[in-house]
DNA sequence: AAGTCACT
DNA sequence: CAGT
């Protein structure tokens, strides 16, 4: 689907009701394991609108001190549980690209307070990998500008079961949840959006350019010197 | 400022 | 609703 930025694509009602409700119900499952958290912003120390946490190898933090990724819970100081072989059949048909995801954000939306200002990802390690994006529950309006925050910006609505997927420009395009509709969807119990995010922090490798047989053996086996 | 708001 |  076009929508004017490049590399971006917008796929309505990609996941049936079916789906939806076991992604939901694997949603259970992680946050059994890396419950809930509710971080603040760098500097401010002010709270986010919205609860989150991870799944994969790597999961997306903020405190105090920053931004960044972490392959443990800030505060159960555990691992992050697996990313669930459905996100991962899901990132293999959607994504196309040639490693897979190490950071699946679960962001929760509940509430009229629930947004997300304009911000682009840029924590990861790797520029090029796509950001693979699944809504479930509440619809959101969702904001998607341009490459600088002077640019250009439009919303429209994200429902249950939409995936959206920002490769090439679109991949570190401003971006954001201007709200919620409550009660636009009886997925999730009590109401409320649940949005995943599915992220490859780290080049892969061999890497695509720079080739070198040395630099591939050091990233494959490590280099302790 | 991955914030919030008032105002056009 | 979009921009400041």
């Amino acid at each position: 689907m076009r929508t004017g930025i490049d590399g971006f694509t917008l796929l309505p009602d990609h996941l049936d009701r079916a789906a939806q409700a076991q992604l939901l119900s694997l949603v259970d499952d992680i946050t059994a394991v890396a419950p809930f958290d509710r971080y603040v912003m760098p500097g401010s120390g002010r709270p986010f609108s919205i609860d989150m946490t991870n799944a994969g190898p790597l999961g997306w933090v903020a405190d105090k001190s920053g931004y960044r990724y972490s392959p443990t819970h800030l505060k159960t100081g555990q691992p992050w549980p697996p990313i669930p072989d459905p996100l991962l059949s899901l990132w293999r048909e959607v994504a196309g690209y040639r490693a897979d995801p190490e950071c699946c954000l679960v962001n929760l939306y509940r509430g009229p307070a629930a947004k997300l200002g304009l911000h682009r990802d840029e924590d990861e390690q790797d520029p090029d990998a796509p950001i693979l994006n699944v809504s479930l529950g509440d619809t959101a309006i969702f904001r998607l500008g341009g490459a600088t925050r002077k640019d250009p910006t439009r919303s429209f609505t994200v429902s249950s079961g939409t995936v959206m997927l920002f490769s090439g420009p679109a991949r570190h395009a401003y971006h954001g949840i201007d709200r919620i509709l409550p009660g636009s969807s009886t997925l999730v119990p009590g109401g409320g959006r649940v949005n995943l995010t599915l992220r490859r922090v780290t080049p892969p490798v061999p890497s695509p350019q720079g080739a070198c047989a040395f630099t591939q053996f050091q990233q494959a086996f490590g280099s302790t010197a």
